[in-house]
DNA sequence: CAGCTAGTTTGATGGTTGTCGTACAAAGCG
DNA sequence: CGCTTTGTACGACAACCATCAAACTAGCTG
């Protein structure tokens, strides 16, 4: 492991497997990482996720999330950077990501959420309105 | 059991989850089942697929689909016919099943489809965008 | 340098999953 | 009535998965 230009793996675009991404996607806790990820096109650091799960755990969702190619991970220090691959995923399967985060964000939570999905559908379109203060 | 009154268990349409979905739908056999099951809306036994596994596991594959909300099963005799969801599952998740299923559709199968795949994109967008009104 | 911070690696564990074979049940046909 | 067809139920099993704790690495900082 000696090579110092270890660039963390990540599938090409053209690799990218629509079972893998729907499986990456259909854990809550990558579901939340991807949705959070989606709001602004900026990069998060791993840490900056409040998620309900150890550090390992997070490892190993950010692992799973970049080996289906749905996340970009750059090192910078101690620190890994994360960025959601929208283009590539965008360019492969169209409508798709937005498509699932639209679905997350109107039936996210509980059941009972009947009639907050339905204003969110009518109303929210691409911006993200909700944030957890 | 053996009651006889047994109406096969369907989750209500409210109750259907995007994770549930999302796995039922990343297994290649079940994304095969679902795609075969888009294509034309009338209703197939299960034996009229061509699945690369036994009885017993294509049993679970559509109990799977089943319990996620995705087909509704109906008994008729022996044999079991199995219909898709589409108008519960657009209305949980506007345009997933539809984008998924393109998806599947230009990516199946092998990897040396990128030709097919660009002319199915061109082609066939247009159901899976959002609807404002 | 010592310590802290951010995250990985390893190993373990309990749960889930996809697969199968065999046994079973019900409907229909000879 | 028996046999075939269509599919389920029941274990069983190997693989995988999400989770954790503990040990570790590598930058940053006082």
């Amino acid at each position: 492991m000696g090579t110092t230009s270890d660039q963390i793996a990540h599938p090409d675009r053209d690799e990218l497997e629509l079972g893998a991404v729907l499986h990456a996607l259909s854990d809550p806790v990558r579901l939340k990482i991807v949705a959070e990820l989606a709001q602004g096109e900026m990069e998060h650091t791993c840490g900056s996720f409040a998620l309900p799960v150890t550090k390992s755990t997070c490892t190993h969702h950010f692992k799973v999330l970049r080996e289906a190619g749905v996340i970009k991970q750059r090192q910078q220090g101690t620190t890994r950077l994360n960025t959601l691959r929208r283009s590539d995923l965008d360019a492969r399967f169209p409508g798709l990501l937005d498509t699932i985060l639209h679905a997350a964000r109107t039936s996210a939570g509980g059941a009972e959420e009947a009639a907050a999905s339905l204003t969110a559908v009518a109303g929210t379109m691409g911006t993200s309105a909700m944030r957890a203060a």
